[in-house]
DNA sequence: CCTTGAACCGACCGATCGTTCGGTTACTCT
DNA sequence: AGAGTAACCGAACGATCGGTCGGTTCAAGG
């Protein structure tokens, strides 16, 4: 049994620390020093706990992949007229992006200059193709307008969602994660559903 | 009369070439060494055209900013209900960030680390700011839906005009500036527009 | 008390960063 | 032909990059 000592760093909580500063600088324009004055340790110390830069990067983005390919999983997402499950899954993008906002921010910024974040993109783009399938199986019920183009939408509806983590701040208290999705949810299927 | 002798470069025309590489590899992540294999020109020599890697962001940037500011200059930006202001505001945005697509993409990736950066961030909020008090005012003449906050509102639709540098490509000729305007425009105002 | 090992550190590595400098080339104008 | 100059280049600058190395500290376990 290994309990933990004293305040020390995990690469878990030292990840919490480098994922901020990531998204503050850009992982391009974060150095290791600015991750070791950031982490109150040395820069040589992080290596005792990651085995680079890019790890930290792989955690971060992996945590937040994680997070979105489980609502894929779930009850509501693969039972039920598709329709339905898509404003599930919408729904719950939405919360999981503001309750793992540091690292979903962090995967939504990844240009794909190294091969992790080559992999990350790769990740994203089987996810966006799994909610596209759903949106394309809602536009054969004949449950969404037929006037907008469904791979169109898509890309906007997803791109209104994961703007978000440009602005959602969760100290500021102004609106708690479902709160949110409702305003997503009001704006993406009041435009997309037809009139009844 | 400075005619151009030949086929050289301009600091508009390296410009063209360095906004390309900045928004493949991003800002921090593109060195001189990359634009200067890019522009098939030695890395000195890019310093005679001009002062430096910022000097390449701030007129990229700046001319992504001022093509946004120029239409709330336009005649239909200003005159009429705040409602139909809007609608303009929105299609147009949607259509100068198609026709300068590489710059406005550049201009929504700044994180702030140069003055450069900042300076952008800050116009950009400005404009922002702009749209805003349309939507405002629109709210305030009973045009908008009420059970969605016009702050979040705000928000939400600018992330999905913005999203369009995410995926537009004008090589593939999926949908033309005008076509990609009307679509968000359904989107956007058949879910705001109150119901008749 | 003494060994062990996790946590940490300063000093340093070769590579690359943005930038500068002293030229050379090639075109225009007279 | 000769002067002037825009466009360009290779070499090198100090700084900083991500990462390595040989330790030191200190709490836990026997």
């Amino acid at each position: 049994m290994t309990t933990p000592r004293r305040d020390t760093y995990t690469p878990e909580t030292l990840l919490s620390v480098a994922v901020q500063v990531f998204n503050q600088r850009g992982y391009d324009g974060t150095s290791m020093e600015h991750l070791s004055k950031a982490a109150g340790i040395s820069k040589s110390s992080i290596y005792h706990h990651v085995s680079g830069k890019e790890e930290l990067l792989k955690r971060a983005v992996s945590r937040a992949l994680d997070g979105l390919f489980a609502i894929l999983e779930e009850p509501a997402a693969r039972e039920g007229q598709a329709v339905e499950r898509l404003e599930h899954v919408v729904r719950r993008m939405v919360e999981v992006l503001i309750s793992e906002l540091p690292y979903v921010t962090l995967l939504l910024r990844v240009r794909g200059n190294t091969a992790t974040e080559r992999w990350a993109l790769e990740r994203r783009r089987d996810f966006d193709h799994r909610v596209a399938e759903l949106l394309k199986a809602a536009a054969a019920d004949g449950d969404v307008r037929p006037d907008v183009e469904v791979r169109l939408a898509t890309r906007l509806v997803f791109g209104m969602i994961n703007s978000i983590v440009e602005w959602y701040r969760p100290e500021a208290r102004g609106a708690s994660g479902r709160e949110v999705a409702d305003a997503v949810a009001q704006l993406v299927f009041s435009g997309l559903r037809r009139a009844a």
